[in-house]
DNA sequence: GATCCTTTCGGTACACCGTCTGGAAAATCA
DNA sequence: TGATTTTCCAGACGGTGTACCGAAAGGATC
């Protein structure tokens, strides 16, 4: 009656393990599990995660991996607060950096993080309420302070900063995701894609605005494996406008 | 040999459909296969879509299904496709409309139908290449022609935005889809989290930035069911940065 | 050292999943 | 009528997450 589902799972984030000596020792840590875990996921993707797997890799029964995690979306929870650990550190503001910057940096280098670990962005849900994950976005609201935006819009402004970035990373590295799923090749995916789609289906006169950028070669280098100049130009453009903001506001600095 | 799986795959996208009206008749078309799947995950996430509940839903068979799909991922990729055709038409700039109206538009109309079908966002594959997943890109970059961009320009700043919508509808929904998976309602669940949270785990001193925030009222409203407040507030910053970008280039309009 | 207590270990089992198989059923064509 | 073509669908297979529960292994106490 005293062990809510709830407290249990953000005791299991925040790392408040027991550990009172008592009984049969455990032949893992939960940091055993959680890293191989991770290194599994970013491996071959969240499909490749079976907890039967799992505990082939640590040499481990497989109920033996419940004692740590209290289920599998526990585990994944667990794994991506701990991804994030990698990267929080260096997100924050430096000295004496303007606030633009740091945001673009901060833009660039959640965008590498992604790309390290896609299969953070495959499934829905919301990230977990972890130590690193919340180090993360306190760090973004960080540039955003003292510009001279309310502090609806200063938040607002941060959220929405990584919300961009996310929804670039998604874009483009689902397409990696989905060819190793698939078992299809990225290049050859799309060179057979593009060979067969635009002759045979393509209708141009249904589609005139793709039609005519496709012409002025709007597309080009940017089809197959989207490179970092949407993000720049994306972040930038949207930076842009909170400097707009702020000005306006007649924000300091 | 003549049947590649990929060409198939757009086949069905496509709907070209055999029909030759010799054999056994079908007791159930594509159609109705396809809207059952959308009733179903509409109601209660993709989760809930399992071949054997949705012929049971049709009074069908289970392998009766295959007939009209080739799996369960293609079923979901003609979900998708069909899910916009629902959008498509009014996202397209109505006469006389300036670019800066159309797309904002096009950014609140996208963020409902996100919110109508959220298990889209669900899995990060990237959309399927359907006919009305394609109408709706179309339609996202016809804003952006003719207002002095460069080609490449225009593709990115489409995208962007169109990425900058889903990455907020991601971070807004998610929430609503993980409460129906888990069986905890949104607000008892939010509420529980709040109250056990920020007294035993917070440390504020660890998060400056979202301590200041909270108590300047930055989350106020905002944390439980996200409103369309941060999705004007971002999309017009963004398009605030575009429109700096156009002017500078010189373009009309 | 013997006993109790507490914790982990892990084999087995269950329900569920997507989908392959292959024979039966039902329509059209010759 | 017979041949052909297509769909129907019960059963089985290998996979998943995880509940169950006795066995095992350490510390604490006597």
């Amino acid at each position: 009656m005293g062990d809510e589902p709830l407290e249990h799972h953000l005791d299991l984030l925040w790392g408040r393990g027991s550990a009172t000596g008592r009984g049969r020792p455990a032949r893992t840590t939960r940091e055993q599990v959680v890293a191989a875990g991770l290194a599994r996921a970013d491996a071959g993707g969240l499909e490749e995660l079976s907890m039967r797997a799992l505990a082939a890799d640590l040499g481990v029964g497989v109920m033996s991996l419940y004692t740590h995690v209290e289920s599998r979306d526990g585990l994944v929870a667990l794994m991506i607060d701990q991804a994030f650990a990698e990267v929080t550190d260096g997100l924050y503001p430096r000295a004496g950096e303007p606030w633009r910057a740091a945001a673009a940096r901060q833009a660039r280098t959640l965008w590498g993080f992604y790309a390290r670990h896609p299969w953070i962005l495959g499934q829905g849900s919301r990230l977990p309420m972890g130590p690193h994950v919340l180090a993360m976005e306190d760090a973004f609201y960080a540039p955003f302070l003292d510009i001279g935006l309310t502090a609806v819009e200063s938040a607002n402004a941060a959220i929405a900063l990584r919300s961009l970035v996310t929804g670039l990373a998604r874009d483009s590295t689902s397409e990696q995701d989905q060819s190793r799923r698939t078992g299809v090749g990225l290049y050859e995916y799309w060179s057979s894609i593009n060979a067969v789609f635009w002759d045979r289906y393509f209708e141009q006169e249904h589609y005139p605005s793709m039609t005519r950028l496709w012409y002025e070669g709007g597309f080009e280098g940017d089809d197959v494996i989207a490179e970092e100049g949407i993000l720049d130009r994306a972040v930038g453009a949207y930076l842009d406008g909170i400097a707009t903001r702020v000005t306006r506001t007649g924000g300091p600095s």
